[in-house]
DNA sequence: AGATCGCCCTGCTTGC
DNA sequence: TGCAAGCAGGGCGATC
């Protein structure tokens, strides 16, 4: 499931096969995939006619492709199962694909949205000022960004009525986070997802978001290595997910610092993974 | 007005 | 073996 560092690598693949080039058509095979665009496919698809590919830019998990002269991008979320590949123009249909590009070039390759489970989709906006989609101002910057404010995010912490894990979850405070980063982050800070976020120090937030960038970076070098160059990945089941997750998905299995069995508990609908050991319960606040 | 909850979706896994 | 429930879960709109 794309997290940061998936959407990151996404983003450098169409930033070499799909940048500069000029759309001569897209067809939307699956009208949920557009449903954030509220004109609908056909409109979606002749306001792409014949611009040109910018820049591919990413804030988060949300990445957008600029219109060159048009101050609109073309917005893309992968949500849980979506995927953007570039491919022959020859190769057979994915059994999930969404929304077919095609370019005005000869070189023989097309972008296309595939998403099982359409969560995800594409959507063309107006551009802020600021070269943001109109549609995401209000998604945080995300960890990576070098213009991400971490004493800002240390008093929005403090300011807050709520658990950290909530928070890292809170797309308007810090964005990119997911479930399983937000879990292996958690494991290596040895906090406990139910942490009241009013009571942290600068010392404990400083360390909690350096544990975010460093396996979110650790996530990148390996996702990075998934890439040829047919594809634009986005393949969950790439080895990284496998081989280096600390907490996430490993109920029942021993921590890997002091090998107590992991935990699972149900959580907002999904899941949280932790060592009962290394990240003690917090007391209640009053 | 900030926090919380339910819904969207499909395929794989699990359990009876 | 077959069916159904459970599970994966990001984001947004409704609700309290």
């Amino acid at each position: 499931m794309p997290e940061l560092p998936e959407v990151e690598v996404v983003r450098r693949g169409l930033a070499r096969w799909v940048a500069q080039r000029i759309i001569a058509d897209a067809e939307v095979l699956h009208p949920r995939a557009v449903r954030r665009h509220i004109a609908g496919g056909d409109d979606f698809t002749y306001r792409l006619k014949g611009h040109r590919v910018g820049t591919p830019s990413r804030r988060g998990k949300y990445l957008w492709l600029p219109l060159e002269d048009t101050g609109q991008s073309v917005l893309a979320h992968l949500g849980m199962s979506g995927q953007l590949l570039v491919q022959p123009q020859d190769a057979v249909d994915e059994k999930h694909l969404r929304i077919r590009v095609r370019f005005a070039d000869d070189l023989g390759t097309e972008l296309r949205f595939v998403d099982q489970r359409t969560f995800g989709g594409l959507s063309l906006h107006d551009n802020t000022p600021d070269g943001l989609p109109d549609v995401i101002a209000h998604i945080a910057r995300d960890p990576l960004d070098p213009l991400f404010d971490d004493e800002a995010f240390h008093q929005a912490l403090r300011r807050k009525r709520t658990t950290i894990k909530r928070a890292l979850l809170d797309q308007s405070l810090i964005s990119g986070v997911g479930n399983i980063y937000a879990d292996e982050a958690l494991w290596r800070s040895r906090v406990h997802y139910e942490r009241p976020t009013a009571g942290f120090t600068r010392p404990r937030t400083a360390e909690l978001l350096g544990h975010v960038r460093d396996v979110m970076n650790a996530a990148l070098a390996v996702g990075g290595t998934s890439f040829d160059s047919l594809y634009v990945n986005v393949n969950g089941e790439s080895g990284y997910f496998d081989r280096s997750l600390d907490a996430y998905g490993r109920e029942g299995l021993p921590c890997k610092r002091c090998a107590t069995p992991m935990l699972r508990r149900p959580w907002m609908n999904r899941s949280s993974y932790f060592c009962p050991k290394c990240q003690r319960v917090p007391r209640a606040v009053s």
